[in-house]
DNA sequence: GGCGACAGTGCCACTGAGTGGCATTAGCTG
DNA sequence: CAGCTAATGCCACTCAGTGGCACTGTCGCC
């Protein structure tokens, strides 16, 4: 994941630099003013970009705000084109997600972390980052379903993988309360005991 | 739910009417034109109504658009919050449903339908629905927390509402898919039907 | 090394969602 | 009928997001 790659062309490593420059002073601006006083021309003041440019590299605000998200579902989806997954599914993403996390940029972490508390207090993030989860849960669908034939009931598939997704979400959200405690060591022990819980969830009294 | 009551102040009969008129409208329009297209100048054309007493009647366009969906949740939620809710709760919390799902409006259905439709369809909507079940799943926490004192684990009581929204929106999914064939009984039905798939789903292999 | 092609950018004008303020209307009350 | 107040309409405004066009820095080619 580590793409800090000066082998680029030149064009190349201009605009990724100038994409990572919106991020992360978004992620600044918006966690030090709050996301809805912080206008995009102020972005694009602060990193001396006019507002055209940053719609070329983010669809939206929000977008710009959640692109440690978008990080960790695309490296996540990727892995899980290629991974083996043999076992239960359940477990087999699981795994995959852990290997994700891994593997991702020394620096995600905090930027993760600062995104999710964002997510927390802003409900249009909050809304947002939902729409990536569930853009994740439909791609996966498509991917498991294609590669198991037509075997496997679509509806089992599709519950499986949203209750993985679940689940991560109750272990993030656990992870996020706690200020990120342990960092990706923390967040990856808190999904094991998330995901440890699932059998209790189902069976446990009001 | 049916409070077709004329026997309200005459201010706040014409408040509802108009309510419904706009979401009424929205569904119609939406529909028919489809979502980006129709601007609020042209669904407050057609009711008649200035925009300023749109926005006093909704927050937002995106809200306009699932008023049928929030009309389920907010049944749903009062009835939780009363109920009884013995035994699993997993299983007590389908049951709430199921009740909910019957004592909605009968011209909810038709709006229903046509609101998952345009969900599916429109990536901002899908957001925002996303967006009422989390806030649901938040207050159903909350209210069930309370009630049971601290006995129960937060982290797996969450989980068993997550994993409970998550397969009510599996079956829902599937639901909108068939057309909403069955009406009303079809959704149960398909709702009994992707519960008894929970267990399968946690033990199905890849 | 100069030169054309072209991706990436800046600038400008525009649409549409959403808000605040204030005057006006219409329903309620005595 | 007169007075109160909630609800509405109207107007002006901010800001997210888009389309068009001119410009410039980079790359490939001679």
């Amino acid at each position: 994941m580590s793409d800090d790659l000066r082998e680029l062309p030149l064009r190349e490593r201009k605009k990724l630099r100038t994409r990572r420059a919106l991020a992360e002073t978004a992620l600044r601006l918006f966690t030090e003013r709050g996301y809805d006083a912080t206008t995009l021309d102020d972005l694009c003041d602060a990193v001396e970009v006019s507002k055209r440019t940053f719609f070329r590299n983010y669809r939206s605000k929000e977008d710009v705000a959640l692109a440690a998200d978008s990080d960790l579902w695309s490296a996540y989806l990727d892995r899980v084109a290629v991974a083996r997954l043999d076992g239960p599914l359940l477990e087999a993403l699981r795994a995959a997600l852990n290997a994700t996390l891994e593997d991702m940029d020394p620096d995600w972490e905090r930027r993760f972390l600062a995104t999710r508390e964002l997510s927390e207090s802003v409900p249009v993030l909050q809304s947002h980052s939902l729409g990536y989860c569930q853009d994740t849960t439909r791609a996966m669908v498509e991917t498991l379903a294609g590669r198991s034939g037509a075997g496997v009931d679509d509806t089992c598939l599709r519950l499986t993988v949203e209750i993985f997704v679940a689940s991560w979400r109750t272990a993030c959200l656990r992870w996020t309360a706690q200020g990120g405690q342990g960092g990706r060591d923390g967040l990856t022990d808190l999904i094991e005991r998330t995901f440890a819980l699932i059998p209790d969830a189902l069976t446990c009294a009001a």
